[in-house]
DNA sequence: ACACCTTCGTTCGAATTTGAACAATAGGAG
DNA sequence: CTCCTATTGTTCAAATTCGAACGAAGGTGT
C-alpha cells in the first residue's frame, strides 16, 4: 500500500515502531510529478542534445558551468559539486571531453594536487552551437508551459530545496 | 555565454539564422532550481535506500507500483512506461530483484509474448520496511520545506508538464 | 490463408556512473 | 619543523543504463 509513500485510506497496518507521516493526495501528487516531470525531460533533453550535438547532457552542463565561470575554467572538485556527480564521474567526463577537443586540463599554481578544467575555443563553439537547440526544447517543454507565477514558485520552492540539500552535504 | 539558456545582458552577438529566445533570469532560475533539485534529491535518496533497506531508487519504485496495481503485477512495457526507462533497462532490474526474491514473472494468458512482473510476499513485506525511512526524508528535504501552495503549484505545474511530455512520447 | 506492419520482452555491446582505495599534497596544532 | 588529519584528483572493479537488433507473436486487410 504504502508507494512512495501515502496509504490515502489504508495505512500499512502495523509495522515499524513509531507510524510514519504517510504523504496525503496532494503532496503525493506533488512528488510522483516532480519525479516523473524529471525523469521524462531529462530522457528528452538527453535525446536532442545526442543526436544534434552528440553531446550527452553531462558533458553539455560541463560546458555551461565552465563557460560562466571565471577564466573558462574550473577545478575539478567545484565543478563537481556544480554538476551534482561524483569526483569519479567528472574525471571521466572531462576526459571524454578532453578527447572531443572541448576541454582541457591544467595544472593549478597554488596547489599541485589541483587540477583546472578549462573550457577550449572549440568548446565554447560547440556550446554556441548546441545551445540554442538545447534552450529551445527546455522552453517548449517546460518554461512555456507554466505560467509565471508557477515559474517563481519553482525557482522559489526548489530553490530552498537545494539550499538546504547543499547544507547538509556540506556536514 | 549562453549558459543552459540565458544571456542577461549579453547574448551570443550572432550566431544561429533565428536568434533563439534566451531564458531570462526567473526562467533560468526556475530551470537551474528544478535540474539541481532533483539531482541532490536522487543522491540521497539513492544513498539512503541502499544503506538503509539494500535497494537502489529504482528497485524501490518497480516495488511501489507493482504494489499499486491490480494483483500486484503490470507487464514489462506497462512498468517501464510508468517508471520511465528503457524496457532494457527494466528487464536487467527485474531480474535483479527477481534473485532477491521480491519480485517474480509471470507470462501472459491472453498473449504468449506478454510477461507479468508480479511481487512477493517477501517482496511487499521489503517495501513495507523500506517505506517508512524513504516517505521520511523525501518529507524531510522535498514535502515539509515546501508550503501547501508550493505543493500544489507543484503539482498542478510538472503535473502539466509531464502530461505533455507524454504526449509528445507516445507519437 | 497470406503478406505486412506493429508490439513484446530479451539480448548484446558500448557507454556511463558510482564508491572505495590510493598516492600526493595541503594545512594546522603543538 | 613534525605529526596528524583533511583534501585533491585518479584509478579500479562492479553495477547500471541505454539503444539497436532480434525472434516471436499479435492484428489487420485482402
Amino acid at each position: 500500500m504504502p508507494s512512495t509513500s501515502s496509504a490515502p485510506s489504508a495505512p500499512p497496518s502495523a509495522a515499524s515502531p513509531y507510524e510514519p507521516r504517510w504523504l496525503d493526495e496532494e503532496e503525493m501528487a506533488a512528488w510522483r510529478s516532480f519525479v516523473t516531470a524529471s525523469n521524462l525531460l531529462n530522457r528528452r533533453l538527453e535525446r536532442q542534445l545526442k543526436e544534434d550535438s552528440g553531446l550527452s547532457h553531462t558533458q553539455y552542463e560541463i560546458l555551461v558551468h565552465l563557460s560562466a565561470a571565471p577564466a573558462g575554467s574550473l577545478r575539478m572538485t567545484e565543478l563537481a559539486d556544480k554538476l551534482v556527480t561524483s569526483k569519479s564521474g567528472l574525471t571521466y567526463q572531462v576526459t571524454q571531453l578532453e578527447k572531443m577537443g572541448l576541454v582541457g586540463r591544467r595544472s593549478c599554481p597554488s596547489d599541485v594536487r589541483g587540477v583546472f578544467a578549462e573550457l577550449t575555443d572549440q568548446g565554447r563553439e560547440m556550446l554556441r552551437e548546441a545551445a540554442p537547440g538545447h534552450v529551445a526544447l527546455v522552453r517548449e517543454l517546460l518554461i512555456d508551459v507554466l505560467s509565471r507565477e508557477q515559474l517563481a514558485v519553482l525557482a522559489d520552492g526548489l530553490g530552498q530545496v537545494s539550499a538546504r540539500l547543499r547544507l547538509d552535504d556540506a556536514l
